[in-house]
DNA sequence: TGGATATAAGGGCATATGCCTGCATTATTC
DNA sequence: GAATAATGCAGGCATATGCCCTTATATCCA
């Protein structure tokens, strides 16, 4: 038999091929977004701003499943540079909503080609079809649903 | 039409579908690693040093798909806590070589079975033909090679 | 209405990851 | 063999991610 039964080999786990995969290919985002200063995680928070605006710091983290406290940080790195505003919900006196600042706004604008030529790219390295099938193979994929802390 | 060609969904995002696969099932395996306290980045290094000892901090980063600098530190958490030794390379003055301490090797052989369950787990809930096709789709997945600093 | 419970965030702490720079050591080249 | 280049790491700095605990509101229910 090949690899030996009780053999822990690194090439055989499901986890290390996804996180190595996903570390390939935010490096080939992240260097195209580069010339603005943003990387992938937030290019994407401004992506999600951009689509609806006024979003709470949970409803963003849900979206982009991440971690609560974690998409906190992140929004505060973007309200620190000017790119995200944080208001007081007009609703509940906890909660505070996410816009996009004009600065921010314009930063999207300059991002967003860059982006759609890493997603370009991507699609053209890989084929359309495999892509495809690497889509649904994600989006099909179960892991049982372990909390980033919402539930 | 359905999304306007203009609209950067975040949803069309493949670096965004394979981020939030890779956080997905990594939770998984985090979670069955849990008694031992350890998490799968850190299991994987010690994995790969099960498998050969005396490795240099540049191979293992090779070998695991991170950057140098950054395995440098992970290993050195697992120095601090007594896992992993580093001793000069006897050939070369400039590199250092790890290896499992006993205490790591018992670490491993603690969470190989965890690890073990949690690839099983994910292999029962997603099927092992899936589990196939998705394996090739990560392998044969091109994203053009951007170095994490080696060459 | 007042107390119990639930929810939104924030702060602290730790690891993970990556960049850039500097330092020591080895390898190369003339 | 000395000057130069390449290599292996360490350190500093910044973001990314996640856990825990705390605080401020909001809600619900007796």
């Amino acid at each position: 038999m090949s690899p030996n039964k009780s053999s822990v080999g690194v090439d055989q786990c499901h986890c290390f091929a996804m996180r190595k995969a996903a570390r390939q290919i935010s490096r080939l985002y992240d260097s195209h977004l580069q010339p603005t200063g943003l990387r992938i995680t937030q290019f994407l928070i401004l992506a999600a701003l951009n689509q609806e605006q006024g979003v709470s710091i949970n409803d963003l983290a849900e979206r982009l499943d991440t971690e609560r406290t974690a998409m906190g940080k992140m929004v505060g790195v973007l309200e620190r540079d000017g790119f995200v505003r944080l208001r007081p919900s007009p609703t509940d006196g906890r909660s505070r909503l996410a816009e996009l600042t004009p600065s921010g706004k314009g930063l999207f604008e300059q991002a967003a080609p860059l982006w759609r030529e890493a997603q370009r790219q991507f699609g053209e390295m890989n084929g359309a079809k495999d892509v495809r099938a690497l889509r649904q193979n994600l989006a099909g994929m179960k892991t049982g649903d372990l909390s980033t802390s919402f539930e």
